[in-house]
DNA sequence: ATAAAATCTGGAGCTTGCTCCAAGTCAATA
DNA sequence: TATTGACTTGGAGCAAGCTCCAGATTTTAT
């Protein structure tokens, strides 16, 4: 599979596809006798991998460390797993973030709606701003 | 208050105290008569939102929006309901992204766990990398 | 065989969101 | 009153993560 292709399917810029490799957030790509990159059912794990930790927002360096120890082979079985659990510890303080300013939102979001109608803003002094 | 107390309540730094008033992310804070800043309780509530909208990951552009519609006055309703609206839906979004990581690093991290004890790393074919 | 389209590389450039710095002002203390 | 320390401003600098570009190479279509 070509990388037109791939960023097709992906949604996603042929030079993000080229950075990623370049900073190793995946490995270094199947290729053509040609020199063109070829994506192997492999290499498209990786990407997909990859974007989706990067939607999460984990780090382009998180990532590359990721896959330095991976192919550093069996011997880092424990230091990957403890990479992992940072980044789980990471953006599940993330979506914490996220659910506190959610009800923030919501709350604002309903006096809003009110405000709307009734040409009136009001806050309930419990609620922040 | 003066801006180093508010800085360490909230553990962020005066520069970015300061940018964020430049940016327009809060509205200009009160000064006192020698023209230093002197946060006061209405001052703290607009820290506190733009610490908690940029922790949930919304952008410096998006949060000067709504504060320049504030400013605007009561005509901006409706304009700043579906700015909200706009940046919940932004924030749902990147908490499922979110979610669906945490999954797949929770799978990921129970292989190692394995992997750690055993000596082999396994995947269940149903899942991705 | 040749033109056009796709891909390659290395490196420069861009955007966001701070972070740091210099030179000046204000305030409290010795 | 002199000095020290906190604060001010405008602007430069920086890191992350792309994004764009130029010039070369490969592949496809005519």
């Amino acid at each position: 599979m070509n990388i037109q292709a791939v960023c097709e399917r992906y949604h996603i810029s042929q030079d993000t596809l080229r950075y990623y490799e370049k900073a190793g957030v995946i490995p270094a790509v199947s290729r053509t006798k040609g020199g063109k990159r070829d994506y192997r059912e492999e290499d498209l794990k990786w990407v997909e991998n990859a974007i989706c930790m990067r939607n999460a927002g984990l780090s382009i360096e998180m990532l590359a460390e990721y896959v330095r120890l991976f192919q550093e082979g069996n011997d880092t079985f424990s230091q990957r797993r403890d990479l992992l659990i940072d980044a789980r510890e990471q953006i599940q303080k993330q979506k914490e973030e996220i659910e506190e300013t959610l009800s923030l939102l919501d709350y604002k979001i309903s006096r809003y709606e009110e405000a709307v109608k009734t040409g009136v803003l009001t806050w309930d002094e419990k609620h922040p701003r």
